[in-house]
RNA sequence: AGCGGGGUAGGGUAGUCAGGAGAUCCCGUCGGGCUCAUAACCCGAAGAUCGAUGGUUCGAAUCCAUCCCCCGCUACCA
């Protein structure tokens, strides 16, 4: 029976930037996915590439100078080689800027307009009369008409969050000259998703994947589904059928692009690309970041559906990346670069572990170089890398070859059942099983090679001796294969170290359980992983951090305060327990405040003129009490009281208790 | 508000869809052992009223109901 056409995806980098651990949440496990496949036989086509029109784009390029064909090439070469160095190997990596992404746009595009699912409409959109042009997206700026705060031409960027249709702005600037810009009726083409809900019900009951790519997807498809704006007023991008002076919206060929990656694949490889995307028994399955679910299981189906193409059969939805259990973000300096990864002497493979065994693929990933250190020093190095050495060494050693023996049943039943829950962990989507079920092989093996004492046997009996090495070097053999798809590189290594032929990443996972041969000689084994030393962990933590700083910095050049900011002031409600004036000083008043402490606080207070001590005593009242002590008249403060005016005291308005804190 | 996702030992994290003995694994703590191995390894112990309350059940972390808290959707995004 030939195995149905299977193609893989991953979502598409944008082509505007460098490639941060965020990106890898979804290519290493897609990666480790692919991998795994083609050991339970399995041989999936696995196609990604670069993203590379929109408005971001052309803003980018312009402030740089450059043209957005010049700058989307700049980052398509660094991603495709990003991702190599990463071990994210796909069979090809293309470009939405492709002939074949052009073609095939414009293609699936035609075939929406011939089957009636797109029709054109007059739209007032914000126009230029400066530059003569229209403004789409980003190009615009101005006042959201649902909450009335700034925002940029396609979203509600600082207020309510909402997406704008083009044409819902109000007040527009443009972006380019800061000129007025006024709105001009134009004609626009819409995609009638409107048609498709029934369809999208029906379609996402039955899609595989990870839950919650389905149920948010349901959640929006069950509400209201308008129809969709696919053209924008733009040179860059894929022109619209027809029109010389509109393109399509970035997301409708964005997508394609995982069509048009695998046409040239197929082009290449002299295959042919409609069994995978337009066959029965087709079968297509996405990788996407939790993101951008609303595009991969509402727009992107629809348009398939109404263009006559195979759909989706698995999407899986990655959760998202914090850094040190902050949110990601670039701006505010929670980011962790790869390159910065890679260029500090970091292995790979070491990150692809971490991703792989963090957390459940579809939760929040949390990323911090402490943790980083831990997983690498013990579980990689203690756990995995003693295990294969201790054994390999000893084996060189002692035997300078793999010994003779049998291979004991509780080491080859051991071995299947990891095998069997590698299995499972794949048809869950979940590497982090994967990793723990081959790691608790891992420990198995240490624990084996305490309990059977080798090092003492081999004094005694070394013909027994040689067959717990065997027994151990199957259990190295087998680690070897099950990792493989978690670290191709550290695994090659191994693979070599046990003088094994063929190539690893070409090995059928049943290998594991084939006995391995003995006689075969064995050279002097290297160590797999190195400690990361606490040196630099602190290094790269400091790399964290200044960029931290830098980024509060220019924060902090506003007016405006993050809610981080506001968290760090610890407002308190206390109770004035002494007060009396301070002799020499008009507007003093020196008192002793319970904020709940072991003992009162003092705090000089500049209130003598609305106030008498014997008014404060007892009085409850708020305190800022984290700010930095000052001595003002010689007498130390610890703490400001907080008025208003003149200084009329702030106070609770009900009972409050002692040292709550004020939120 | 709505929708989506969470709340499990000191920290992190599995198990929840398909309800069953002592609730997983890693770090940390404590005690012992080993010496082949990168101060690595092994064995054992302490430590969790599984967010709260109520219900279903012979049996609930798991199913049902209600409630509380955190996060995302909602800058830059995979």
């Amino acid at each position: 029976m030939r195995e149905p056409p299977h193609v893989v995806t991953c979502g598409l980098p944008y082509a505007n930037g460098p490639a941060h651990i965020g990106h890898l949440r979804t290519y290493v496990p897609a990666d480790l996915y692919v991998r795994v496949l083609r050991k339970l036989g399995e041989n999936p086509v696995f196609v990604c590439g670069s993203d590379t029109h929109g408005t971001p784009i052309v803003v980018n390029a312009e402030s740089l100078k450059i043209t957005p064909k010049e700058l989307v090439e700049r980052y398509h070469k660094y991603f495709d080689e990003t991702f190599r160095k990463l071990g994210v190997i796909f069979d090809n990596y293309g470009s939405t800027d492709s002939d074949f992404n052009h073609r095939r746009t414009q293609a699936i595009t035609e075939a929406l307009i011939d089957r009636g699912y797109v029709y054109p409409k007059l739209i007032e959109l914000a126009y230029c009369p400066a530059c003569k042009i229209f403004l789409p997206d980003r190009y615009v700026d101005g006042t959201c008409p649902y909450c009335g705060a700034p925002a940029r031409g396609d979203e509600c960027d600082q207020g309510c969050g909402r997406h704008l249709e083009p044409g819902e702005i109000r007040d527009p600037l443009c972006n380019v000259c800061g000129s007025k810009a006024e709105f001009r009726v134009q004609e626009h083409y819409f995609f009638k998703l409107s048609a498709f809900k029934d369809f999208l019900l029906e379609f996402l009951e039955g899609l595989k994947g990870t839950s919650n790519a389905r149920n948010y997807a349901l959640g929006w498809v069950k509400g209201e589904l308008k129809d969709w704006c696919i053209t924008r007023n733009l040179d860059w991008g894929v022109k619209f059928p027809g029109r010389d002076d509109l393109v399509v919206y970035v997301w409708v060929d964005a997508p394609i692009g995982y069509i048009a990656s695998t046409e040239e694949w197929a082009a290449r490889e002299g295959r042919d690309w409609e069994e995978y995307w337009k066959g029965e028994n087709a079968r297509i399955t996405h990788f996407i970041g939790s993101d951008i679910v609303y595009h991969h299981c509402i727009f992107w189906p629809a348009m398939l559906k109404g263009a006559g193409y195979a759909l989706p059969s698995t999407i899986i939805a990655s959760g998202m990346v914090k850094i040190d259990e902050k949110t990601f973000s670039k701006s505010r300096g929670h980011v962790v670069w790869v390159d910065e990864y890679l260029d500090n002497g970091f292995h790979p493979d070491l990150l692809r572990y971490y991703l792989a065994s963090y957390t459940s693929h579809t939760k929040e990933l949390n990323f911090s170089w402490k943790v980083f250190q831990e997983k690498c020093n013990n579980e990689l190095l203690a756990i995995l890398g003693n295990f294969a050495y201790r054994t390999l060494l000893f084996a060189f050693k002692n035997f300078g070859k793999i010994p003779d023996g049998k291979i004991e049943e509780e080491v080859i039943s051991k071995i299947k059942e990891t095998i069997g829950l590698v299995k499972a962990s794949i048809d869950e989507y979940e590497p982090k099983r994967l990793v723990d079920s081959v790691m608790a092989l891992a420990n198995f093996g240490n624990s084996y090679f305490q309990s059977r004492k080798p090092w003492e046997l081999v004094k005694e009996d070394k013909e027994a001796c040689g067959e717990v090495i065997k027994n151990a070097i199957q259990i190295v053999k087998a680690l070897a294969i099950l990792l493989e798809p978690v670290m191709p590189s550290k695994m090659e290594t191994l693979w070599e170290q046990l003088g094994m032929k063929g190539d690893i990443h070409e090995i059928p996972i049943t290998e594991a359980l084939k006995v391995i041969e003995s006689g075969s000689e064995l050279s002097k084994p290297m160590i797999l992983f190195d400690r990361v030393e606490d040196e630099t962990i602190e290094r790269m933590q400091d790399i964290l951090q200044q960029r931290i700083e830098g980024c509060e910095e220019s924060v902090e050049k506003s007016d405006l305060i993050t809610y981080d900011q506001f968290e760090k002031l610890d407002i308190r409600a206390g109770r004035v327990v002494e007060a009396e004036a301070v002799k020499g000083s008009k507007k003093l008043i020196r008192i002793m405040v319970d904020l709940g402490e072991d003992k009162p606080r003092q705090i000089l207070a500049g209130i003598a003129g609305l106030y008498t001590p014997d008014e404060l005593l007892e009085k409850e009242i708020i305190v800022l009490a984290n700010l930095e002590p000052a001595k003002i008249f010689g007498i130390e403060s610890k703490g400001m009281l907080l008025a208003a005016g003149d200084g009329v005291l702030l106070v609770p308005d009900r009972e409050v208790k002692i040292g709550d804190k004020i939120r």
